[in-house]
RNA sequence: GUGGGUAUAGCUCAGCUGGUAGAGCACCUGGUUGUGGUCCAGGAUGUCGCGGGUUCGAGUCCCGUUACUCACCCCA
C-alpha cells in the first residue's frame, strides 16, 4: 500500500490481466489491418472547441462529462472523450483526403476520458479501439465496418452479442421526422430534463431506458416511416450486404446514439453480460461532421469498440483467451562463475529471438526453480561448478521433469531446435 | 447530481442476540547440503476503512466520515 491510490473511476492494468487487454486490442485491430486501414495516433487532448462543435454542444458528453481545462498559456483544451472528431481533424490537417485515395481508412487504439459517476463497465479513463472510413458514401463501406467488428468479436470467441441497426436519416428527412417526433413527445407526461431534451435533441428521448418513459413511447412516430427515398435505399443496401455476409442484426428503430454527428446508418454492439452498460461498441455514419469542424464535405463512417467492456463480455461468457507463456527458457545459475556464463547464454538466446529469463538476485536453487516454474518456461537451464568443470549445463524439460547435460556451446542451437 | 449495498490476513470471504479474530487459497521453512509443479510436516500474517459515542467490555450497536461498488441519467 502506498499513500496514494488510482483516481476515482480509473484502474491499473497489471499482469496477468493486462495480457488479456493486449490480446483484445490485437484481436479487434487485426481485421482492420487486414482490410486497408492504416494506424493513426492523435493527442490525448484537443482544443475543447473541436469536441463542442463536433460531438455537439447539447450532448451530455460535452456539456457535463468532458475534462476541460485551461493551460498556463490560456488555451482551452479537453481530454478527448471520444476518437472520431480527433481522427477526422488529423486527417483534414494532413490533407489525407486530397491525396486522391478516398476513402481514407484509419484505425486507432487509445485512452479516452469522461467525467462520470463510475459503475460496472463505465470508467473515467477507458480504452477503445476504433476505425474510421473518411470521404466516401457507399453502403458497402458501412457494411464493411460492421462485418469487421463482427469478425473481431467472433475471433475472440464471443457469441452472445447482438448488432442493433438503425438509420437516422439525413439533412433532408431528419428535420421532418424531428418535428413529427417533437409533436408527439410534447404531449407526454415527462420530467423537466426530458422535456428540455425534446426541444434540444428529441431523438435521444427514444433511447431513454426508464420503463415509465418507454411505456409512453408506444405509438411514437418511427423514423422508418419518414426516411427519404435516398436514405431508405441506402439503408436497405446496407442491410442486404450484411445479410449476404451472414452477419445477423436486429433493426432497432429506437437506437439513437448520444453523439450529434451521426447521420443515416447507426449501429450498436450489445452484450447482456455487462450489467446495465450493455453497449460494447457502436458507431455510424457522420456525413456532416467534416463541415461542422470547418472542413470540406466528406461523408464518412466509423465505429469504436470498448476494450474494457469487451474484456467484461469475455468474462461474462467464461472465455479465457489462449495467451502463450511469455517465457520459453529460464536460466538458473549456481555460484558466481555460473552466473556469468549463464547470463551470457541468456543474452545469446534473446538475440536469437528465444524468450528467456534469468534467476536474478541470487536466490537459492529451490526458490529459483520455483520462479522458473512460475514463469511458464518450457525449459530451464541449471548450471553450477560441477557442470562448468565438464563444460556443460543441465537442460531440463519443465513438463516432463527430464533433464540432461548439454555442452554449453551447444545450448543455444539445441534450444532453438527443440523450440522449433 | 440522485439512490442502494459493502468495507475483517496478500486474495476470496466467515465471524449467530456485544465477551477481545478465523477458513480456503496464496506465501515462507523443512522433508531433498544442486532442482520447480504433486505430496507430507510446520510457520508467519491483521491500527477488523477512519473518527467519535453507548457499554465493565465494540469486528459486532449508534452517529459521522472516507473509499469502493451497483443502479438512475448518459455512454465504450
Amino acid at each position: 500500500m502506498s499513500a496514494f491510490q488510482a483516481p476515482k473511476g480509473t484502474y491499473d492494468l497489471i499482469p496477468p490481466v493486462s495480457a488479456t487487454y493486449l490480446a483484445v486490442r490485437d484481436a479487434i485491430s487485426e481485421p482492420l489491418r487486414n482490410s486497408g486501414y492504416g494506424y493513426v495516433e492523435t493527442p490525448g487532448f484537443e482544443n475543447v472547441e473541436l469536441f463542442a462543435r463536433g460531438v455537439g454542444e447539447s450532448t451530455d458528453i460535452v456539456s457535463k462529462e468532458m475534462y476541460a481545462f485551461e493551460t498556463k498559456g490560456g488555451d482551452r483544451l479537453a481530454l478527448r472523450p471520444e476518437g472520431t472528431a480527433s481522427v477526422l481533424r488529423a486527417a483534414l490537417e494532413a490533407n489525407l483526403h486530397k491525396a486522391g485515395n478516398l476513402p481514407v481508412k484509419l484505425w486507432y487504439s487509445g485512452s479516452y476520458y469522461r467525467y462520470e459517476r463510475p459503475q460496472k463497465g463505465r470508467y473515467r479513463h477507458f480504452s477503445q479501439v476504433g476505425a474510421e472510413a473518411i470521404g466516401a458514401e457507399d453502403p458497402a463501406l458501412d457494411a464493411e465496418l460492421i462485418i469487421l467488428a463482427d469478425q473481431a468479436y467472433r475471433s475472440l470467441g464471443l457469441a452472445d452479442f447482438r448488432i442493433l441497426l438503425n438509420s437516422l436519416g439525413d439533412q433532408e428527412c431528419r428535420p421532418v421526422y424531428r418535428e413529427a417526433l417533437q409533436g408527439f413527445l410534447r404531449g407526454l407526461d415527462l420530467d423537466e430534463d426530458t422535456r428540455r431534451r425534446i426541444e434540444i435533441n428529441p431523438l435521444r428521448v427514444l433511447d431513454d431506458k426508464r420503463a415509465e418513459v418507454q411505456k409512453q413511447l408506444v405509438g411514437a412516430p418511427l423514423f422508418r416511416d419518414y426516411l427519404c427515398d435516398a436514405c431508405k435505399a441506402y439503408h436497405e443496401e446496407v442491410r442486404e450486404l450484411l445479410s449476404a455476409a451472414g452477419v445477423a442484426f436486429e433493426d432497432d428503430e429506437k437506437l439513437v446514439r448520444g453523439l450529434d454527428y451521426y447521420t443515416r446508418t447507426t449501429f450498436e454492439f450489445v452484450h447482456d453480460g455487462l450489467g446495465s452498460q450493455s453497449a460494447v461498441g457502436g458507431g455510424g455514419r457522420y456525413d456532416g461532421l467534416s463541415e461542422m469542424i470547418g472542413g470540406p464535405a466528406l461523408p464518412s463512417v466509423g465505429w469504436a469498440l470498448g476494450v474494457d467492456r469487451t474484456v467484461l463480455a469475455l468474462q461474462a461468457e467464461g472465455i479465457e483467451l489462449d495467451i502463450p507463456s511469455a517465457t520459453s527458457v529460464y536460466a538458473v545459475p549456481l555460484g558466481e562463475e555460473a552466473r556469468r556464463r549463464l547470463f551470457a547464454v541468456v543474452t545469446e538466446l534473446r538475440r536469437a529471438g528465444v524468450a528467456t529469463d534469468f534467476a536474478f538476485g541470487g536466490r537459492g536453487l529451490k526458490g529459483a526453480m520455483k520462479s522458473a516454474n512460475r514463469s511458464g518456461a518450457r525449459y530451464s537451464i541449471v548450471a553450477g561448478e560441477r557442470d562448468l568443470a565438464e563444460g556443460v549445463a543441465q537442460l531440463k524439460d519443465m513438463e516432463s521433469g527430464e533433464q540432461e547435460a548439454v555442452a554449453l556451446d551447444a545450448l543455444v542451437p539445441e534450444l532453438i531446435r527443440r523450440l522449433g
